[in-house]
DNA sequence: GACTTACTGAGAACCGTTGTCAAAACGATT
DNA sequence: AATCGTTTTGACAACGGTTCTCAGTAAGTC
């Protein structure tokens, strides 16, 4: 049977708060850091968790897997920001009709997609510009 | 001055053999398995040079990453065979499009994007079938 | 409160990848 | 063809993110 933990609770908690995609590292030093103790391993298991439960998705990058709270059961893409990881929910049927299209007329089946966007935010970019040009 | 060796231009050769996306370990255990010496080190590097040239695109998969031999200079997204790793290239001006759109709608500069659609080819359908309903 | 059993914490282990450095070899030059 | 400066290679160590192991802890049940 599972059971609750405040472990479980305190990830999917910090998780809600970091509104972006972040590492499981990061998540575990920002736990520390408001005074848990909480180990990595935990941290890596509830993430596992969650993203089996539709409750997170997660994406790699540079070698690492990134985690973040999703709205559950709603299949979406992200908008996400190098920068600072803040990260926007964009659904977009055109998409997945495309993907869908495309996938069967290859003869391809059990299609799933990645449609991920990076860019980087209109705060990030101000502050890169005000940095650049004093 | 950047040199010619026989080493690099194995693994070019190896990678458009390939057919589809590889691990840089199973293009390295091909390579040996026909008879190479080649290092497992050298064809990381030669893979880094080659997706640096353009030459070659790469994804992350389950926590490797993937490289194949590419169109060289043209922006296009895979149809990717989960089962043999087979791939299609794909290009889709709309799909360019909706994500620059969607992209500047929330501010968002200097966006790419990552578009991979994951499927199974016909071939390896096949075989299931025939495998599951004998 | 006692019991069963899932969960946690700490560290070792794992695995893909990158760094190090002496030896090899490419290519320009003579 | 032999020499030279420099790039590249190969073998292995090191690295970093993630998972495994296992004894100890605690959630939920009776």
């Amino acid at each position: 049977m599972k059971r609750n933990t405040w472990q479980k609770e305190a990830v999917r908690s910090a998780l809600g708060d970091a509104g972006g995609f972040v590492s499981a590292q990061a998540l575990h030093a920002a736990l520390r850091e408001s005074g848990s103790t909480i180990a990595l391993a935990t941290v890596y298991r509830a993430l596992t968790g969650l993203t089996d439960e539709g409750e997170a998705d997660s994406l790699q990058q540079e070698g690492e897997v990134l985690y973040r709270a999703c709205t559950p059961g709603s299949h979406h893409h992200h908008l996400i920001c190098r920068r600072c990881g803040t990260t926007v929910e964009i659904e977009a049927q055109p998409v997945e009709e495309w993907a869908r299209r495309t996938a069967s007329e290859h003869g391809f089946t059990r299609a799933e997609h990645v449609v991920d966007i990076f860019g980087v935010c209109a705060r990030c970019s101000d502050l890169a510009d005000r940095a650049s040009r004093p």
